[in-house]
DNA sequence: TTGTAAGCGTTATCAT
DNA sequence: ATGATAACGCTTACAA
């Protein structure tokens, strides 16, 4: 069942069935019309990799990302397969886990595969080490790249990115108004993301003439009890905090944990914010204030760009979005 | 760049190039050496389209589910795709959504592309009506289809299932032993695995000679709060109630949250188990006592069916996986 | 062991 | 508006 047998049975040639495959304008209403009633009685479906071949294109995009099990990148999957079919794009998903070397073999494969763009989801791609990112500004000699909350200067690179460090910093400066002196900080990443956040801390910190120490950041697995476990060992070995935030709700589910285990009042007694907004905020009594850092805009942006990209267009190569604070009941304020 | 500039470079034959591309045997050592310093020293990588057209195949492998934002379906992603990998298979993922007519849409659209099998994610695939799986068993005939969590009987059709009806029979037996009268049951969806949690519960009542009582058996949104409020609710009008099961740990953690509302005890005063043990489940104080639906090792078992299938096996239509209780402090036992 | 040549099913460039 | 025909880059008989 190919295009010779759509030819044949309309009567038409090979070249008149292309076209209207394609919507070619050059074809009469009426042998389009033959031509597609011909294709429906056959159940005639092109196929992808001749036109592939020919093409040199099939409307897909690659995703990458480290871990679709994470929420917040779970989350960014699902916006971005959506938006992208939306264009008429498929996605074809690659995991990397968060070596270097599965990075750039993915990547590799991904580009071999001949998709249109790449988008690499999380702020986990771009690595410390300049010299660690070159794989990518190289790939994208070849294919637009575009990072979701990621940042990487780079020609044919766009970033899309959440406004992190003004989150924390507003978020942190609210903590202090509410009369917080002490805030812990808890950080899982020192990726790009990761250490906006806790910049944002630190500079709200800074804003307020509170001296930023040392003995109050800490970096922890994202994990519930990895966190509340942290707490409680700080809290044993004396030291004292009047307010907790975080860069992930996992933690601050952790902090809410900590608390109870040691009969602190939330948030007369102590103060928590979390980072995400992710469904996690709603599973503690009280329930967390946490940031909600737009993941679905982020991604809505992200294709946006793209197919500016697609188009030709002047597309910005990094793109800001604000995050919200959302209030709920583990701050005073 | 391809395998003509191979070739030519190498001075072979683009037939000798393509075998050592396929690792065919007939070719001397020497040769093949040669050819692929030639590779190495171009960067030639194979057209995936013009190898496609020729083979009729992309060891690329279809995930359909309806959401991948849902934490239980993430994870399955997250597990197949990583499998598939191992076996040198790429993932397409679609996300469905719930409507019949997209889920065939996309089952289709996969079709097209030629994947080489497709996987049917969690168990909001199969719909009551058996008619309106017809799709499903017609794509079978010239496909394989895999289900993760899902029963259809159909030829060229395999599923993978968690055995939900004995591990909620055995969960709410416990209960029973613990001493609870009055088990709420709360559910979100009446799929394949949805019914059969349903009937486990109701098994272990009929086997203990309770009744099975409709005003103790409700379906929710598969939200916390939305379950916290129906038991709100149910309190308020006089329902008695001394342990709460559910189909999926969101509800649970919304039982929680109306047993701290309430100021009920727990497990004392009220028992609750959740479902999929997810981290949901640490999410609680107290901890929630859960049902592992084991979705990796699900994972893992469609996987290696799959591979039976590809090398023409004898694939079992059916596999049934065992749950696990995971005990917590949600519950007396 | 190696090479030649015929597909594979499209798209695109010519003519007409 | 339509048709022939040459790419596209690979796999795979079939020959040698």
């Amino acid at each position: 069942m190919n295009i010779y047998d759509v030819s044949k049975k309309a009567g038409v040639s090979i070249a008149t069935v292309s076209r209207v495959l394609n919507g070619s304008p050059n074809v009469s209403d009426r042998t389009r019309n033959l031509v597609l009633k011909v294709m429906d009685e056959l159940g005639y479906t092109p196929n992808v990799f001749a036109r592939g071949l020919g093409l040199g294109t099939i409307q897909t995009i690659g995703i990458m990302c480290s871990d679709s099990s994470d929420p917040y990148l779970a989350h960014a999957i699902y916006y971005l397969e959506q938006g992208l079919r939306g264009y008429g794009y498929d996605s074809i998903l690659c995991c990397t886990g968060n070596s270097l070397e599965n990075k750039q073999k993915y990547l590799e494969l991904l580009r071999s595969k001949k998709v249109d763009a790449i988008i690499l989801a999380g702020s986990k791609f771009i690595e410390p080490k300049l010299r660690d990112n070159d794989y990518i500004t190289e790939a994208a000699q070849e294919i637009p790249i575009m990072l979701v909350n990621g940042f990487l200067e780079g020609n044919n690179i766009c970033c899309t990115l959440c406004d992190d460090r003004s989150a924390t910093h507003e978020a942190a400066g609210k903590l202090i108004a509410s009369g917080c002196r002490s805030i812990l900080y808890l950080y899982t990443s020192r990726s790009y993301s990761g250490m906006g956040k806790l910049h944002g801390y630190q500079d709200a910190l800074g804003g307020c003439g509170l001296p930023v120490r040392k003995d109050l950041i800490y970096q922890c697995p994202k994990d519930v009890l990895a966190a509340r476990d942290l707490l409680l060992k700080l809290h044993t070995s004396g030291l004292f905090f009047d307010a907790v935030m975080t860069s992930d709700d996992t933690l601050a589910v952790g902090a809410v944990k900590y608390a109870h285990a040691t009969r602190r009042s939330i948030p007369d007694d102590l103060s928590i914010i979390g980072y995400n907004n992710s469904s996690y905020a709603v599973c503690t009594d009280p329930e967390l204030t946490s940031i909600d850092s737009r993941i679905e805009a982020l991604c809505a942006t992200t294709i946006n760009t793209l197919m500016i990209v697609f188009n030709g267009g002047n597309a910005p190569s990094r793109t800001t979005i604000a995050a919200d604070l959302i209030k709920r009941a583990t701050t005073k304020f």
